[in-house]
RNA sequence: GUGGCUAUAGUUCAAUGGUAGAACACGGGUUUGUGGCACCUGUGACGAGGGUCCGAUUCCCUCUAGCCACCCCA
């Protein structure tokens, strides 16, 4: 019996309640997902600004591939035992039935882009630089999302170590810059031809004494699969025998191990400090020789920190159907890289200080007040106003939280009058200052101090200290 | 994909088996031509669905989302 009476108490409730319910309903984002708002924004362009700043000082240029490509490109080079294309892409058929993916990696797209167009008939090395989305469906968590977004820079046609040195030496500088403590990760994961030496090695190791029985599930499925991922597992009972594991350094062939020499020795003589790191291997099937991570000092036991990590890709050009072409890049989870600079609480300059304020009271005046706004802003001068308030009460309010350092004040007095009023907004003085020297008074008062528009950029250190 | 924790105003947090308070933020006022401080005042929330109960924001279940660990990556 209880069941009907609670429907119409509930249905009572409803039409009684005096709060006139939403028409339509309300949406939040798909998981994994995230909104920027503008106050998070302005960390997200220091982190980018650094980035192209460092990009074109190194010769890199700014390209743009699209986000949705065919699916196959992935799968060809990424790889099929990798587990972003083996579950995480966001791929589908689409209208003409042809399956696509989101791009779940930044560098197929850059090498396609480099063979379609032809880039190896350019003066080499072609070094290329992308800021953008990528897409994998993985379990968020914070600093992983599923669309995230990464600066990724990539150099073709320089197969000396110079490139790799350089490649770590940019991603090294852009972290000091932004004042995040890093170590880098580096190792040498040889070519074809040794690798597979070191592989049967490692696989015989493990065949020795009965190792193989004591691994975890998923190393026994890797010794069969890609034996290299052994040497990341986090299980104990695996990261046990790692300490007697023969390490990949060793059985480099000579070519590879003279490069990976020469590109240590690069990093000794520019002061990049390094950690060589015999288990590290990446997730990707197209790395050779040089492989590198970046890991934010401090928390190294969570893998999410993780910022950025590359290598080289000798073989992926030819690969894709390019001329044989050696490669090198990296990639920087930027997400994760705004998140360090908050932490660091780098104070941020708002981008309206020290700007100055045009109020007006009355329909006269805020067309007067129009016309002095477009010409103070077209004399690069760092206005702002907010003519859709009346009182300027409300418009002195936002010149305060905007931060300004004077405030005109332009009323119907001053229009019969042929003035306007300069407040400065630290002190409250206030001056009647004629209408037609306005510009001229403005650019005095800020002879010494700037007003100029720019960037949200960090302070230095000693004014942050101040 | 697996396991654990969590879910209350825009934000950070309270309280409660009888439908909820604060702080900050936001709006209005004290000041119809003057911001920061102060005081007054207003708007605003129990993630969704189901169950137990006379009654659930509170207890239980499911879902969803967030966080953490694993997997993996940035």
């Amino acid at each position: 019996m209880p069941r009907p009476a609670k429907k119409t108490i509930k249905k009572e409730k409803e039409k009684d309640a005096t709060a006139p319910s939403r028409k339509y309903k309300s949406f939040s984002r798909l998981r994994g997902m995230k909104d920027i708002l503008p106050e998070e924004y302005r960390y997200w362009e220091v982190a980018k600004k650094k980035a192209e700043d460092l990009a074109r000082s190194y010769g890199f240029k700014r390209i743009e591939t699209p986000i949705l490509e065919s699916a196959d490109l992935y799968e060809r080079s990424t790889g099929n035992s990798s587990d972003i294309v083996t579950k995480e892409m966001y791929a589908f058929i689409d209208k003409s039935g042809e399956k696509v993916s989101l791009r779940p990696e930044a560098t197929p797209g850059i090498v396609r882009a480099y063979v379609e167009h032809g880039m190896f008939n350019l003066p080499q090395p072609v070094k290329l630089f992308l800021i953008g989305s990528l897409f994998r469906h993985e379990k968020p968590q914070s600093g992983r999302y599923r669309q995230h977004t990464q600066i990724d820079m990539e150099m073709f046609g320089e197969p000396g170590p110079v490139a790799d040195a350089q490649t770590i030496l940019m991603t090294y500088n852009f972290f000091r810059e932004l004042q995040i403590n890093v170590q880098i990760q580096i190792n040498s994961i040889g070519c074809k031809e040794c690798r597979k030496i070191y592989v049967s090695k490692l696989v015989d190791f493990y065949k020795e004494r009965g190792r193989r029985s004591k691994l975890c599930v998923d190393c026994k499925k890797r010794l069969v699969k890609n034996p290299l991922r052994l040497l990341d597992c986090k299980e104990e009972k695996c990261v046990s025998m790692l300490g007697e594991v023969p390490q990949i350094v060793d059985s480099l062939c000579d070519d590879c191990r003279n490069h990976f020499i020469k590109v240590l020795e690069y990093l000794d003589e520019l002061d990049v400090p390094y950690n060589l790191n015999p288990l590290l291997v990446r997730g990707l099937d197209y790395y050779n020789r040089t492989v590198f991570e970046i890991w934010s000092v401090g928390d190294e036991q969570s893998r999410q920190s993780s910022l950025g990590g590359g290598g080289r890709y000798d073989d992926l050009v030819e690969h894709m159907g390019g001329r044989p072409t050696p490669a090198c890049g990296f990639g920087l989870g930027l997400e994760r890289v705004v998140a360090k600079i908050k932490e660091t609480n780098i104070p941020l300059r708002s981008e309206s200080e020290d700007c100055i304020f045009i109020a007006q009271l009355g329909e006269q005046a805020r067309r007067k007040a129009f016309l002095l706004f477009e010409e103070l802003r077209r004399a690069g001068l760092k206005v702002r106003q907010l003519f859709t308030k009346d009182s300027l009460k409300a418009q002195l309010e936002e010149a305060n939280r905007l931060g300004a350092k004077f405030s005109l004040i332009l009323g119907q007095k001053e229009i019969l009058d042929g003035t306007i009023l300069i407040r400065d907004m630290e002190s409250g003085i206030q001056e009647v200052v004629d209408y037609k020297k306005i510009k001229a008074e403005i650019e005095k008062r800020l002879s010494n101090g700037e007003s100029k528009e720019k960037m949200a950029v960090p302070l230095d250190k000693e004014e942050k200290s101040a």
